[in-house]
This record gives C-alpha cells, structure tokens and sequence, in this order.
DNA sequence: CTTAGCACTCAAAGGGTTAGAGTGCTAAGA
DNA sequence: TCTTAGCACTCTAACCCTTTGAGTGCTAAG
C-alpha cells in the first residue's frame, strides 16, 4: 500500500488537530475541516489504511486515531507546516535575548528560561567546550602582604582569576619572577600535562615558590578541567504540568525527576554531527525515562570555543511547527548576538 | 479553658501521626498509642475542646482532626521533640558538603541540591550581601595590542575580571596611566558615587582614555551593581510531587511555578534579624500562594560579607523535627567550612 | 473524671445503567 | 472504481444509587 497525497494530507490533519486537543481524533473531525472534501466515511477508510500502515494507533476501539511514533516522525519530516512567526513574536523573542547576559553559566541559565517562556514547556541550554582549554598567560598581582591575584587568560580568551592569601610575606619581585617562570612553562599545556617533575623545576625558581606553586597549580589544573565541562541550565520545569499528558502524578514526577538530574547532559552528544533543528520523537530516545516525551534542539555559537545548544522537552504531541520555528529563530538570534562582541562589553551602548 | 499537659500530649500525638501518614487522625488511633492510657472517648473529649481552642479542624463531620495552623505552631514551638540525627544522617550531611564548591553561585546550587537530597523535599539556597560592595582595587593588563584584562578587587576580597577588545591600538603606558588613575579617584566608591563630572576628569588623563573609560566603568557599575544582588538556586522541584497534599495538579503546578519564580527571593528578608533556624507555616506566610506551605529555613555565614540562607519548602504537615534538625546541622557544617578558607583554595590538601 | 455504648453523619468505594462518540462494513450511487 | 450514506456494534466516561465503615457527639453508668 502506498502513502498516496491524501493519506498525507488525512494525516496531517490528525496530528495537527490532536496537537492542538490532546484528545483522539475522529474520522468525523477531520471530514468537517475547511479543505477536506470527502465524507467520514472515505476518511474512515484511510484512517483504517494508515492504522495498518503504523503511522495512528487506537487507543481502544470505540477512540479516535492519534498518531504512533512514526507518524510524528512523517509528520516532522515532510507533513509539518512551516510556523511563520508573526511579528510579535519574533519582537518579543528579540528584546529577551537583548538583555545584556553575563557569565557563561549565568547565561546559559537565562537562556533556558527565555526558551521555556518562548515556547510554554520546560527548556534546557547547554554550553560546553568544543576543544582543551590551555592557559594562555599567567599574572600574579601583589595585593597586600600576604595576598595576591593570580589571573589566567585562557586558550578561550576567558579570564579567570583567583585570590589567594597566604600566611606569609611575599615580595613583589619573587611574584614578578615567578609569574615569568609560569608563562615560560606552563603555557598552552592541557591539565594533564602538568606534571610533578615539572612543578619541581618551578618550585627551585623563587623564594616563595614552594609555596606558591602548589596553590597556584592547583587552581590551574582545576579551573582547565572545569572548563572543559559542560555548563547546563533547566528552567520552567513547571509547565510541564499544563500539559494534559503529565496531569497523572507519576509520569509528571518521573519526567521532573529527569530533568532535575543530568540524564539529559548526553543530549548535546546527539547534536554532535547534526546541524539545525533536531527533533527526538519518544521512542526513539536512549533514555528509557523519555520514552513518550519528544525533544527538539538546536545548536547555536556562542564564540570563544564554547558551543551552545538550547532544547525544549515536551509531550510527543507538542506542537512540533511551532517550537521548531522558535527555537531556530532563537538560536538564531543568540549567535547573531554572539557575533558583536562589543555588545556583551558595553551593556548599554548609548550612554551620553 | 486551659491547655493541660494531657490536652498537649494528644496535640502532640496528633500532629506526630498526621505527618507521618497525612491522613486525617482519629480518636481511636491516638487511644491505640502505646503511652497514651486513655479510653478513645477521653480522647474524644480532648479532641473536641482542642478543636474549639483552635488548635484542631475536621475536614468534615465524620473524618478525623488535622492540625490548624495554631497546632503547627505550638507544635513548632513548644511540643515537637528533639531530633537527634543519626550517626548515618550527620556523615552523610558531612561528606556531601565536603565536596569542594567553587564560584558562590555554583556552589549555592550545589548546596540546594544537598538540602533537598538531605530532606527530601524542594530546597531553595540564598547568598546575599550584607553591605554596599566597592572597588578596592584596578588593575590593568595589556593582553596584545586591540585588548586587555580589567581586574577588579572588590571590598569583598572577590575578583572581577573581563577581557576587553577594542578595534584601536593601546599603549602600555596609556594602561599604567589609566590604572593609577582609576585607582586614585574610583576606589572606595559605591556605583550610584560615580558621576559623569568624574569621568569627565578621568577621561583628560591619558591618549586612549575617552575610549576606554566608558567601557571600564559600565563593566565597574555593573558589577557592583550585581554584586549587592542576591544569589539564589532552587534545587529538587520534583520532589514536590511525592508528597501527597500535591498529588493534585493544579496546586502543584502553582506551587513550582512559585518556586521558579522569584517569589521566594523575599524570604531572606524573614531571617534578617531572626537568629537560628526560623519555621514560616502556612497561612503566616506574606506571599498568598505559600498557604498551606511551610518553609523551614536558617542563616549561615559563608564570610566575604556574604550571608547564606538555605532553606526548605514542603506540606504544613511536614516533619518539623526532622527537617528543623537535617537544616540545622548543615547550616552549622557549612559555617565551620566556610570558616576554614584555606580548605577552599587547596582542592585536595594532602597531595604529595 | 473516665469510659462503654449507641445513634448519627458523611466521604469514599462499589455497582449498574446510560449516553454518545467512534468504528467497520455493506450496499447504493457517481 | 471510487465515494458515501446508513447501520449495527463496541466501549469508555459519566452518572446515579447504594453500601460501607470510620469517626463523631452524647448519654449514662462505673
């Protein structure tokens, strides 16, 4: 048997309006829609023909057609309008995004609740690095006797910085030597190459360097192998519970209990190689917990060796069209925004 | 009418049992108890003269009694026993903070997550200033020839950085200049201080002044600026939904939709000048949508002129005892570390 | 002052019936 | 050959009615 046009079409029709009800979808539903002009018996017969076909299910007999996994996935690929987002709606995404975002992991945090709010289901916003971070430049600035900052440009062109106080006098010059000893050594390595034997080569450089080294080390490694980790934010969990499918407690608890962890942290993994907006019907997941929960994500470049990723997490009946269009649309914007850095810089931009 | 010891000990029964099983409480249960040698008639009789005193409500003729907000409180405050954490519970608690934490927001996460995992329920995390921040400190790095590194001490011994890139060359002497500049007039100065008549000045004090020192202190202002914000994480929502009084819905929806909001930011105000840990039931609550919510919370010092709160979010019928305990125990556990500032800059400590 | 006993109340659970939405199939019509 | 009106059939959800039993307040006796 072949998907012929009408088929198509009957089935576009089911998936569309079951986004929108939640509820079974009669063969008389869908005879009454505006375009459709055959009679609920003709749709009766190719809804019966798509149910073979495995693209609908029954619940039981005497129920409607919703759609099964493979129905979604037609629907996503081929079926699925394209949602033009009005004006409102891209203005109103726009002016969110424009707020002025700080750190990373601040950031990541205000995405994720931009794209929950965009979008009225639970989000997540991940940034992870693309590559090793190195230490591109070490400085060591005094700052009282006992006390100094340590400030390291990363690979990234990140600055992280630390203070550290020790109890002991430090002179300004064993800083200054040492700090060259550092930049001499210690620059471009990954975390892992860092050995001892080279820390005791440095420490034999300075005064105070036995000390120091070991503090200054430490933060090192640490900060390289944090960045290297993926940054992630959940937000709007709460609105998963709108959703007529999560009104049944257990399933509602499970879902948030998922998403509370990090079993979603191997989701970038599956953007990996993609490129645009992916979507992820239920079965299809690895998780078994997400089994009748559907995911669309999409990457976007945040700049600096970190790569950005935003997904929202929503009943297999979400409606597809739409978040698809605003996600693409928002990740678009963020790595526009990414692309001006001087905007992150200069928060307000007109100031007298 | 008076509240004789017995009348307390049946109080105390009740709610003891209630937030064991959330269910309504009967007199023949309370009779049943292995202390309580009193007819369930007797029992009875209590009840009712607690009811009319206001310390008990009945759902409906023929249910049990449940605890008013009354009974709660002089539960909360008079009758609850002590609870001893088990030697189990304590080395739990201790190893989970142990963690080394990092940045004060990342670690405020880290710490929600602890209390809900340690109490079962939502926990929220605050860290909030206790006075205006100031720059004690700039510090100017040249970082090639387009760029360079801000560094900011701030009057909270943190550091502030960000890498700043402008489409213009820069001296190395401008850098010096505009340093020992910035140092001389902006130290010591809370944001709303820094007026554009003192920039003006500033800006006549070197070559490349007029273009940096916009984006200098934009990035200084903001900073302080956020800096005197409070930093707040919410962790194990999910949680929530265990406990029976949310198996409906829409409560629970509202409730999680409150705790992503920042209706709670307010609470810290609660503890402002309270001491030790503080319980809010129900209807004492300021904010309409915590009614029948109790939140159980208590201040902790995390140094740097910061003030940490942790606090818990669950049913009226929550087991004060145990919560009150857990809550107190980590907030002591986390003062003493905070109070060993080496233990955070030495990941490890006994490494070779 | 305590308690056994009893009549009374009322929510919750069980059971049976009904309504109606939807189906598949058949046979007539285009 | 495809479409459609018509009909018998199925099955859930809603409704109503009854029963059950936990819990109460009151009374009167110990």
């Amino acid at each position: 048997m072949e998907l012929t046009e009408r088929k198509k079409k009957v089935l576009r029709s089911i998936v569309d309006l079951y986004i929108r009800t939640a509820e079974p979808v009669g063969s008389k539903a869908i005879a009454e829609l505006p375009d459709m002009n055959y009679s609920s018996a003709t749709i009766r017969n190719e809804m019966a023909d798509l149910t073979t076909l495995g693209y609908l299910e029954q619940p039981h007999t005497s129920a409607g057609r919703i759609p099964s996994a493979a129905g979604y996935r037609l629907y996503v690929d081929e079926l699925m309008a394209d949602y033009r987002l009005s004006i409102d709606e891209a203005h109103s995404i726009n002016t969110a995004i424009e707020e002025k975002m700080q750190r990373v992991d601040k950031m990541m945090e205000k995405v994720a609740k931009l794209v929950s709010q965009a979008t009225d289901l639970p989000a997540i916003s991940v940034a992870s690095r693309r590559g090793g971070t190195t230490v591109k430049r070490f400085d060591l600035i005094l700052a009282g006797s006992g006390s100094f900052i340590l400030v390291l440009l990363l690979s990234t062109d990140e600055v992280v910085n630390k203070l550290i106080k020790l109890p002991l006098h430090i002179a300004e010059s064993d800083l200054k030597l040492l700090g060259a000893v550092l930049n001499a050594t210690l620059t471009g390595l990954a975390p892992e190459e860092i050995t001892g034997e080279l820390l005791e080569r440095i420490m034999n450089s300075a005064e105070s360097a036995a000390t120091l080294v070991p503090v200054i080390v430490d933060f090192t490694t640490e900060t390289l192998r944090r960045s290297g980790t993926t940054n992630m934010a959940v937000a709007g969990q709460a609105r998963l519970l709108q959703q007529p499918e999560y009104r049944n407690i257990d399933k509602a608890q499970k879902m948030l209990t998922t998403l509370d962890e990090d079993a979603l942290s191997n989701l970038p993994a599956v953007m990996q190689n993609a490129n645009g907006t992916k979507v992820l019907v239920g079965p299809e997941h690895v998780a078994q917990e997400l089994k009748d929960t559907s995911v669309v994500m999409t990457k976007f470049d945040i700049g600096d060796g970190l790569q950005g990723m935003i997904g929202v997490v929503g009943p297999t009946r979400m409606d597809y069209a739409k978040v698809t269009a605003r996600l693409s649309y928002f990740a678009e914007s963020l790595s526009k925004m990414f692309a001006k850095p001087e905007q992150q810089s200069l928060p307000e931009g007109k100031e007298e």
